[in-house]
DNA sequence: CACTATGCCCGAATATAATTCGGCATCAGA
DNA sequence: TCTGATGCCGAATTATATTCGGGCATAGTG
């Protein structure tokens, strides 16, 4: 059905680096005319593989200097509701991201604040206060690196895929 | 110096939401200009309030389908050195994100794997091995929910900033 | 007050990019 | 070989990005 070819992954690649690339430059570097791209990306993004873009701001300079993870247990009783917690939270304004775990924790809720007085309120009256929550453990965050930002410039999947295995074969 | 507007902070929420949304579009939704915003957005981008752009791809349609936190801590008499392990680790193939915490883990690391088996060897080889490791926590992650692609449609970081303290004064 | 410098905006003009479309090549099945 | 389906390309068209000159407001100055 949908399959992706080596082409396809290198636009994937390229826009994970540099969501705004114009499609022209983007053919250019994937090495294909830019109406054929057009098409592909069109293409990946109806069948899922590019999922949406976004712009990465500096938290610090919308006025929300303290970013922190929250860690999330729910009690055991209240694990079916997993769900309708987790659609309410991601809701809340000073939510980033919330990351579904298996393990001891049920999820990591990444949070921007205005401060740690409103980190402190946040936790106690959005997170902590509903029933089905067991306990919360929070984090500050001083720093947040992107991988995608930092990875070598000749990169691809392939290289993402076969990489433990590769190092291993050569150790 | 660097001052942000009321029209700034709607540009940086739209292109949070929408990176790749058309620079006339944008001016539009923002009610400038387009010859006006294209300077507004670069000055945001010089300035540093806007940093990136990213696709988020659908991981496991590139062969990636086990995602992971890993929780890293380092010894007592290792953490000066974990700049230099975050700067290494962030370079890894398959490093999503790194975020550096206080508190009893040193940062957790997101990685996407292409099975529990690559998982396991990546924890073991890459993040485990290094001399200033103490311990990991591996969980996998089930599910990743980003904050700005569920906010309500009228929001903004006004709305972000005020959404605690509007709360209390409700209550 | 008049004057000027500054910053910010707009809109027209131009350069560049996105998109559509017809046609060609390739391949698989009949 | 014929034929339909698929995917690519490039020219033509449409739309967008970008540059630039000038207008308007504000603030500082004589």
């Amino acid at each position: 059905m949908s399959t992706i070819d080596e082409i396809d992954e290198r636009i994937v690649w390229e826009l994970c680096r540099e969501a705004r690339l114009p499609n022209k430059e983007l053919a250019e570097r994937v090495g294909i005319a830019p109406s054929t791209c057009l098409v592909r990306v069109r293409a990946l993004l109806e069948n899922g593989t590019l999922r949406s873009f976004h712009a990465q701001p500096d938290w610090a300079s919308l006025g929300l200097p303290i970013e922190a993870i929250v860690a999330v247990r729910l009690k055991a009783q209240a694990r079916a509701e997993i769900k309708t917690y987790a659609q309410r939270v991601i809701t809340l304004p000073n939510v980033l991201n919330v990351f579904f775990l298996g393990g001891a924790d049920d999820f990591l809720i990444h949070v921007a604040c205005t401060s740690t007085g409103q980190l402190r309120d946040f936790v106690a009256t959005e997170l902590s206060m509903d029933n089905s929550v067991a306990s919360t453990q929070t984090n500050i965050v001083f720093d947040h690196l992107i991988g995608v930002e930092h990875m070598a410039e000749g990169s691809s999947w392939s290289t993402v895929r076969d990489a433990v295995a590769t190092r291993k074969i050569h150790s």
